[in-house]
Formats: structure tokens, sequence, C-alpha cells
DNA sequence: ATAAATAGGGATTAATTTATCACTATGTGA
DNA sequence: TCACATAGTGATAAATTAATCCCTATTTAT
């Protein structure tokens, strides 16, 4: 975690939702959360690129902020699960909103990245 | 700018939209356009704690990929206007549900951090 | 010539987030 | 004892975003 030094505007639903969801992963550890993938193993593999600490910290973030909870089951090797609360839940029209927002977007963004690329060479 | 040295996922789009829009001010600013406020003057005054630099960035950025173009009128003092592309305007029942979220998510995010400082202080 | 109002940018630092690497802990079975 | 699999953390570095301070440009009015 990180104490903050810049406060949170509780009054902006905007940055209170950017404070707990505004990050690099959160919106896909949600998403596949939601679609059966409960374990940090799993979790690590279907995640491109996203490393085991950095998930793990995440999922404590969300786990601290009550959008997810977590089941330890007294297995060998240990076996834990994490699930969407009902906060989580509320999350997800939203975060397929985004997606679908995303890549019906990412073509147009990807020609403006190209050509600026191409500016910067010649 | 900045010139990425982490790429973009274009088949995520979720990871597409956080990269146009996941900074703490742009979703304030394209919902404070949305409702008239069109003039960074007017901007600086309408959205509390951005400063003019912050906020010149921002709308730069939100112009380059293509959610906001720009009206500059020939006037003295000079008059810009920043106004909604139609890929812009696409992006308001977002916001506007992402805000909803977020103000019916503010009181148990308050309590949660504010239990967390009691903790550390004890 | 100078101040005023507006838009915008450069350079730098501070804040924050993300990545890397290497560790601990637990219980099992070779 | 040692390696394995899983979950998790500590310390640190790198990447990225945001904030600060101060400058330029334009045209009008004093």
């Amino acid at each position: 975690m990180y104490q903050r030094k810049i406060p949170i505007d509780y009054n902006c639903g905007l940055n209170v939702a950017m404070e707990v969801v505004g990050s690099k992963w959160k919106f896909c550890l949600l998403d596949e959360i939601s679609k059966g993938i409960k374990r940090p193993k799993d979790l690590v593999n279907a995640i491109t690129d996203i490393s085991k600490r950095v998930l793990q910290s995440q999922l404590k973030e969300l786990e601290f902020h009550g959008l997810l909870g977590k089941t330890v089951y007294n297995e060998i090797p240990l076996r834990v699960e994490y699930f969407l609360t009902e906060t989580g839940e509320s999350l997800l029209p939203l975060i397929s909103a985004i997606d679908k927002w995303g890549l019906e977007f990412a073509p147009q963004l990807k020609i403006i990245l190209e050509n600026q690329i191409i500016e910067v060479e010649s």
C-alpha cells in the first residue's frame, strides 16, 4: 500500500472510483475473477505480463477496499481463492462497458500512436 | 506526453481504455466539458485543485487521442473552446456510471481508510 | 513602454505506481 | 534433509503521472 500525501475528494465519485480501481491491473483482475479464475497461481497465468508480486499486492488492495474477499482452504499445497464481494460485483457492468469501449477504440489509438512515431523519426 | 517504455496491449479493451482516460483528471475534464464548461480558464476554476499546467497537458492529450477537439476564436483576449468529439461523447455514459458508482462507494471507502489510520496511530 | 487577460509550453521535482529479485512459511513426499 | 508447490512479503529500482515554478506569445488599453 502507500500512504497518500494528496488526499481523496470523497465528493467526487470519479475521484473515489479511480482511487480503488484506477490502476493498470485491477479491472483485469476483477474481470478474470468474475470469470471463475480465482487462485493467485491461475491469475498469474491468465493475465499476460503481470508478475506474481504485483498480483499479490493488487489482490491485497482490492481485498482491503472491500471489492474482493478470500477463502483459505486447509489443503496442501495451500489453496486460496478470491471472490467478488457484493461491492465488487456491482462493478462488473462498468468493467464490461469499459472493455467494450476500449476494444472499439483500439484501432483508432493504434493509428494515432503509429503516426506519432513516424513524425518523431522523420 | 511521455514515450511509453511498457507497451499497450491493444487486444485488451481495459488496457486501451485506461491508457487514454485512466488518469487523475481526464474523466473530470470530459465531464465538465460535457456540461458546457469549455474554456481552459473556466475549467481551472471549475475543477478544484487542478493547476493550469496540468490542465493544459491533459487537454492536449485528450485532443491528441481524439476525444476532444478545439476551436480557436479570433478574439482578444484569446478565446479557445474545447468540445467533445464523437469518440469523446461515446464515453459520457460510462463516466456518469463510474461517477455514480464512486459516490455510492465513497462512505464505505472513507470508513475503511479512517480505520486504517487509527490502527497506524495506536 | 507597460500592464492585463488568455492560452500554452519548458524544465524540474515530487508523488505514485509498477516491476524485479530474492526471500519466508507451510506441509508433503522422495 | 531436501526439493516441490503454493501464497505471501521486504527492499529496492524503474517507470509513469502529477505538481510547481516560471517563461513566451498575442493584442488591446493605459
